[in-house]
DNA sequence: TCACTAATGCGACAACTGTTGCGTTAAGAT
DNA sequence: ATCTTAACGCAACAGTTGTCGCATTAGTGA
């Protein structure tokens, strides 16, 4: 996770967000709903700053935003759904992987910006794996937000390839996961206090790995 | 996470686990009380396995085990208590690595418990997992007992050492964690649907890591 | 401008969650 | 055998969560 906050609410608020928030565009996107749903994205982020994932309720987002309880849990079913339309909003950035010039260097930059994530304040990103297991929606808006922001690290290989750092045959997804997982699972798992040293180790590693071709396979999607 | 099933519940039974679960031994570990703990320990479980996480509420545990609302919340607090001393009572097994005779094989055997306890149904793995967000005691008891297992895994790395296949140098915590996180990333955070091959990949990648000296440092604890 | 209707507001409601005070039971000690 | 008291059972309670039917509002199109 990189960037999670949403530069630009998309103003189009589906009625029924149960099924799929983003299937139809909705029957009136007109200027009410567009604006009930801006209002309550905004109480969400807000909420979630000032007093954190344990008080984001779907009551203090209703009264935060000046909203009925029933509309937001009609629109949103419950916090999850909230989170997730958070989630999707946010996914529509310009994000792009940094390019230092080397694959560690990419990929130590990659981690910092996960350490940044995982440890920032408020713990937006905390807030949000933890929403993932309490909401089916959550978790696959989720996987969603993940699986972009995986495809758009897929550059990083690409480039290391044409430098010939790595074998051309490298599977990206394999690395980038390999490179990134470690930090994750000790800052959200096992909880460890933070300690910026923990972003560069598994990049070192998994450059190194990468290196010496433990990542062969198909080098657009590897062995899943 | 490899045997959660705990074999022998402690018959001890400390009445007020609020603080510290394992501090005083209690004032009176005398029958009834131990009855009760054992009884309220077995509920979870059933419940857990019978009917998921999402329907693991203190009433249920209760009602199922005989035992009225108010003692278990007195003793337990909410369900994040009851799950940590589910896991507390787990970690006191005699769970070993396998011994494979290299190190690839070691940590691939590793991953596949890890698999196996993932994907196993029903999914008390994931449940402890999604319970740690939800309580900070949950959260404390499973950082425990995977610190534990963690610690017992080191002797991996000590016998790949003692073998020649990797410096002596080696961070054995840094290998273990750059062999597992992988797979707990793929399955937990990113639900992937499960796949039997995904064990296998992460020991390998680690285990030509680890022989390029990828994890060069201090030998018992890593940089950190 | 006017009718249509999706979306919201409103109040009542049941179900669930967690707490408190007090009486009862039974383990441990003399 | 008897006393002490930690732990439990019980009932009542307030607060929260989520749902429902119906009235009202405000986009949308004629």
């Amino acid at each position: 996770m990189s960037s999670p906050t949403p530069a630009s609410p998309n103003p189009a608020a589906p009625p029924q967000p149960g099924a799929d928030a983003h299937a139809a565009a909705g029957r009136r996107p007109g200027g009410r709903t567009a604006r009930v749903r801006a209002q309550v994205l905004a109480a969400v982020r807000d909420q979630l700053v000032e007093h954190g994932f344990d008080e984001l309720t779907v009551d203090a987002v209703a009264a935060r935003a000046g909203v009925h309880r029933t509309t937001v849990y009609r629109r949103w079913r419950d916090v999850g759904g909230l989170l997730a339309d958070v989630l999707d909003a946010a996914g529509g950035d310009d994000w792009r992987p940094a390019d230092t010039g080397s694959l560690e260097g990419d990929l130590a930059a990659l981690n910092d910006e996960v350490y940044a994530a995982l440890t920032g304040d408020p713990p937006i990103t905390t807030a949000l794996i933890a929403a993932s297991f309490r909401s089916e929606e959550a978790a696959r808006a989720l996987t969603r937000f993940w699986e972009d922001r995986y495809d758009r690290c897929e550059i990083v290989v690409r480039r290391a390839v044409r430098r010939g750092e790595i074998p051309a045959a490298t599977a990206a997804r394999s690395l980038l996961i390999a490179s990134t997982a470690p930090l994750y699972h000790q800052l959200v798992l096992f909880r460890v206090p933070p300690d910026p040293g923990l972003a560069g180790q598994a990049a070192h590693a998994a450059a190194l790995a990468a290196t010496a071709g433990a990542f062969a396979g198909n080098p657009a999607s590897g062995p899943t």
